[in-house]
DNA sequence: AGGTCGGCCTGGCAGC
DNA sequence: TGCTGCCAGGCCGACC
């Protein structure tokens, strides 16, 4: 059970007030802990949602009723380096915290119901790129008729949800996609491509516990291991691990963009029939 | 309507 | 040394 939640800092639950962030959820039972895309979800047991979203700098710790009896410990260190960026503390009858922080300040919380919760995820994200609604189908459909460039079709969450620039990196790599090939010149075999490139990368991820580029902890305060294997994010000037060529980087839709230029053939856009 | 871009934020670092 | 300015990136709103 969460005894309370302290709001530290007011733009955790911006545009809404903290105070009515801390009163829905003082007192409630966490019933289910899920997630949806970015979102991660606490179900409360009346009926209420905790969505929290980590954007990029963003860390929930659970410290355990035990965790100061272990120094040196992940967890312990994580509290303290949290402790300056403390946003958001819930303390757990068990004597248990959890713990949101946040140095940049980007993360967000709020508490809705099932109904508008389904309304507000329905408006802005697409397939779960790990379920078996990620087809190769569903990547024809979805990338159909799209100009803009492949990497802005990764990153737009209402299509695949989940990807951020590190994985939509290094899964057009894997795919063997140029980033600025035009979502809609795909043809069924860079479908399949594409989508066995996306579930890799972001199982990678998942087995190494993410990358840790600087800021990223696991809820232990654990770092990750991903950033070791990148294959061409932040690599720029490197060697194709392929190839042997130099990796490049582009600026794509205001993100960075690495590539191999060998690897990654540039599609055409399909000519419109006559 | 799809695509693009700037703004939100702060820490870290390069450059002077 | 200390200052300035840029970069990092998920999402949103404004604009074309």
């Amino acid at each position: 059970m969460i005894e309370t939640v302290e709001v530290l800092d007011p733009y955790f639950t911006k545009p809404d007030l903290p105070g009515n962030f801390e009163r829905a959820v003082n007192g409630r039972e966490i019933v289910d802990v899920g997630r949806r895309g970015k979102y991660l979800l606490l179900e409360l047991d009346d009926g209420l949602t905790v969505v929290i979203h980590l954007r990029m700098t963003g860390s929930l710790v659970l410290l355990a009723p035990d965790g100061s009896e272990n120094p040196g410990d992940a967890r312990i260190y994580e509290a303290d380096r949290s402790e300056r960026h403390l946003k958001a503390r819930f303390t757990l009858d068990d004597g248990g915290e959890l713990r949101f922080s946040d140095p940049r300040r980007f993360g967000r919380g709020f508490v809705a119901n099932g109904e508008d919760l389904e309304t507000y995820f329905a408006s802005r994200l697409g397939v779960e790129p790990l379920s078996d609604d990620f087809t190769v189908e569903a990547v024809a459909a979805m990338s159909a008729g799209r100009t803009g460039p492949l990497k802005s079709f990764l990153l737009d969450q209402k299509g695949v949800v989940g990807v951020g620039n590190i994985y939509a990196d290094e899964a057009l790599f894997r795919a063997g996609l140029h980033p600025l090939s035009p979502g809609g010149s795909m043809k069924p075999e860079h479908h399949l491509a594409l989508r066995d490139g996306v579930v890799e990368a972001l199982q990678r991820g998942l087995d190494l516990g993410g990358a840790s580029i600087d800021d990223y902890r696991d809820a232990k305060g654990e770092k990750g291991g991903m950033q070791k294997e990148f294959l061409v994010h932040r690599r720029e000037g490197e060697s194709c691990v392929t190839c042997g060529g130099e990796i490049r980087r582009i600026v794509v839709s205001g993100r960075s963009t690495y590539f191999c230029p060998t690897c990654q053939k540039r599609l055409r856009r399909k000519s419109k029939r006559k």
